[in-house]
Parts: C-alpha cells; structure tokens; sequence
DNA sequence: TAAAAAACCTAGTACCTTACTCGGGAATTG
DNA sequence: CAATTCCCGAGTAAGGTACTAGGTTTTTTA
C-alpha cells in the first residue's frame, strides 16, 4: 500500500474526467486547467491509467480521454493502483519465505486499506459534488459521516 | 494523506514495540531482527515517534523504548502521522483561495483515509497475533536476554 | 570508578521517485 | 494537407528515502 501525491493527482484527474466528460472525450490540455502540473507529466500518469484499462485515449482533433469503464465499476483502489508502483520494486529482495509477524501484521493492515479503498467508486466521489459545495457553504448543517469499513 | 515505505517501518517497529515489551524496554537492535533496514535508519524512525510521545527511550544498558502510552490509545493514524512529513510541504503554496472541485474531493477522500486509520487502534493490531503461533516462529523472543540469560 | 550498553545527535551521501523538459512520432479531423 | 491530439522515449533537477559514519551522553553493572 502506498499513497503519494501522484495518487491525487491521479484521483482528481479521474474525477476531473468524470464531471467533465458525459460523451465527448476530454483533452488534457482541459484537464490541466484544476492541475498544477505540466502537461508531459499528465500524460505519463494517464499513460499508467490506459494501461490499466481505466481510461481510452481517443486521438486527433476533438480527441482526448474518456472513461473506459463507468463511473460505477472504477474503484479509488484501482486508480491508485494504477499510477503507484505496482512493480517489483515494493518487495525486493524477501528472499526468505518466513516473514516477520509485524511485517505480516501490516501486510494485513494494508491489505484493510486497500479494501477501504476499493469501496470507494468513483460515482460516489462524482455524487458528492453537490454535497461538497452545500457543506463547504453551510458548515453548521452538515458533516461527512466517518464510514467505517467492516 | 501519504502512506510509504517509511509507514510501514514504523507501523511494523511499533508492533514489534508492543509484542516484546512487556515491561521491559525493548533495544532497538532487537527490534532490528524483524527489519531489513539499519540500526542509523531506525533510530531517525524512532526519533519521530518519540517526539510524537508515542514511545520513550531509556538509555544505559538495559535501556531501550517502550510504548508511551497504552496500546489502545495508539492509532495507525498516530504512527503515521508521525513519522511521514507533517511539515509545510504537504499543503505549500495555495495561493488561490479557491481549489478545484477535484481537489476538494480529494480532501475528502484523504480525510476519510485519516479516518478509517484512527479507528485502527495498535492493540488490535497486536490482538490479531496469535500468541502461539508467534512464539513458534520466534521462540528466542520469548527467552531472556541472551546476553545474559539466567 | 571504569567499562560497557544503549539512546541520542549530526553530517554526509547514493539512490529512487517526482515532476519536468524536450523532441519528436502517429492517428484523426476538417 | 494542416492542425490537433494522443503517444512515446530520453534526459534531468529537486527532493525524499534510506544508508553510512562518527560521535556524545546517560545509565547500569561489575
């Protein structure tokens, strides 16, 4: 498990994907305008999502990305997933088979929030909008639940 | 929110903190058995644990660190928060008032996070080790100091 | 009281990741 | 054809991770 700032810019993208784009692809170039990065590095971070099968890439003018699955059926874990490390490098050497129990321990603490995530969906972050601004305007009405996973 | 490497050494020491250190505090070099980093490397982790009053040091022979305060009134989100950068960088420049919807949904998200690990209490963690199977595995733990066994 | 054990501290460093830059293709549209 | 956009690769600077090395201080114990 791992979460860095390139999950965020993962994760808003996506949602960026998802509030802009209702049938037309969306450019990067439009995407870029809510990111504070360039654009070479949107596209390698939406290069991770393509291959992961979350995104299609749509080419020439009036191109761009488009969701590839919908809104319901992409999970946080999944775009996370996608643009952190998957590869080898997390667990290198580990030659031996037995593992420590604290390592084991956090090996299922990870696995808790990797569960977390996964029931996330992305609709769910696109549905909260509307809350997110009514919330952010009268503070005094509203809280987010804290969701605890089983 | 950001979860790494670092996290899991920390989150895994302190669960090494909790299983050994029944009265006695715990040297780090036994704590080291069960890492594959160096003696310098966790001690700039324990560093920040202690000045997060999550564990104290006791040093002279004999010495070593035990938890600060009790198990169950340690979270993941502590151990977390401890040791990965609180500074200002996480949240640096944010010069525009407003952020992108995108990001704020973000927030949320990374909030939620925060969350669900607050409610992760260390003594579950250390509840969820079957104690024999523990002892089976690492039976030298459950022997006197070898050093002087007596 | 001397020696050893351990925390504690500081500084430097190799490597990896992040994020960027540049420079191009390749496909599609009008 | 020309513009647009994805796509791809290579190189790079900054910063963080993890390590290395060397100390100092405190405390125990012989």
């Amino acid at each position: 498990m791992r979460i860095s700032a390139k999950s965020r810019h993962a994760v808003a993208a996506m949602i960026d994907l998802g509030l802009k784009s209702q049938q037309r692809p969306v450019a990067l170039v439009d995407v870029l305008d809510d990111h504070d990065i360039s654009l070479s590095y949107l596209e390698q971070i939406f290069s991770r999502l393509k291959e992961s099968k979350l995104v299609e890439g749509i080419r020439g003018p009036r191109g761009g990305y488009r969701l590839a699955r919908p809104a319901e059926e992409i999970t946080v874990a999944d775009i996370i997933g996608a643009v952190e490390d998957t590869s080898a490098r997390g667990r290198k050497g580990r030659v031996t088979g037995r593992q420590s129990v604290a390592h084991e321990l956090w090996d299922d603490l990870s696995q808790q929030i990797n569960d977390f995530l996964d029931g996330i969906k992305l609709s769910e972050l696109l549905g909260r909008t509307n809350i997110t601004e009514f919330a952010r305007r009268h503070p005094r009405h509203f809280q987010f639940d804290k969701r605890r996973a089983a």
